[in-house]
DNA sequence: ATATATTGTGGGTAGTTGTGGGTAATAATC
DNA sequence: GATTATTACCCACAACTACCCACAATATAT
């Protein structure tokens, strides 16, 4: 299969169990390039879900707080709220990760999840909770997005 | 698993003893560097909390300091705060560094502390006040704030 | 169509981690 | 020098997590 590397499409409906796992998908795994060492960091999405960056790129993110100087208080607070939620998973042999009880509150995950691929990032969604975003935010104009029309070709 | 040496997210809560001792996170510590020697430099926060750097980090920040002039007064007012409540301490059997009751004061420790990766040191805060700091700082700079989430988030 | 490999899900077990308390060594005070 | 306070070190235990195995469902190959 030639996709991109640590790169992720497509929906899959996966199940959280008693003890907090959920499997990643196979398709996701099989693109993560070794040097991921099976790995991810798990935190709190924008949206209320539950994003998974490959260790690798995330690490680029963490690059960039390095270089931010705790001396500023809009630094202190922006680094804060960046990682606060973040922590690293590595997938078992079975190719599940663990949630935090935390993020499982936070995205009010339920039994039932939807695993959504994000291109560079993976999501968690409770299933109901997706719906509503969904229709809330079709309702945004479409000025919107002929606003990213200038940023990104489709 | 690959995370960066020395470096730290995610949030914990943990239990501040009657001997004014805290556990550092499992997470933390087995990413510390072994020339850390299990060793953290403690001190106070510039928010009301307390820092702790890896030994290694701090002697890198004692290196910066040494850099600024003594001529300029803001240098030495800085360079006099930043290094007065500074005091090394190692983790003990069980992975717990004590605090002194003069930071514990500062930061108005209880017995319930919520412990941050902050990337490149740990913060301590009491649980009530770093909400409020919180909020705060979210209503103040917050165009700041999206900038920096504009140039970092992926 | 059958056999083989892969994938998703559940559960058990051994080791790790967090927390409280005890005892000995050290320092401080009278 | 004796007494008290403080600190460092050790032990115990409950709770949790990582790791392993089992098995059913699905996909792939022969």
């Amino acid at each position: 299969m030639t996709l991109n590397q640590n790169t992720f499409t497509g929906e899959y409906s996966y199940a959280l169990d008693a003890k907090g796992r959920v499997n990643i998908p196979a398709k996701f795994r099989n693109v993560l390039t070794a040097d991921n060492d099976q790995s991810f960091v798990i935190t709190r999405g924008m949206d209320p879900c539950v994003w998974v960056y490959p260790i690798i790129v995330w690490q680029s993110i963490e690059d960039e707080l390095r270089k931010l100087s705790s001396l500023s208080q809009v630094n202190r607070s922006f680094v804060r709220s960046t990682v606060r939620y973040a922590s690293s998973v590595q997938y078992d042999k079975q190719g599940r990760i663990a949630v935090s009880s935390n993020l499982i509150q936070y995205a009010d995950l339920g039994k039932e999840v939807l695993i959504l691929g994000m291109v560079n990032k993976i999501e968690i969604w409770n299933p109901d909770i997706l719906d509503s975003v969904d229709k809330q935010s079709q309702k945004i104009d479409s000025s919107q997005f002929d606003e990213l029309a200038n940023q990104i070709i489709l």
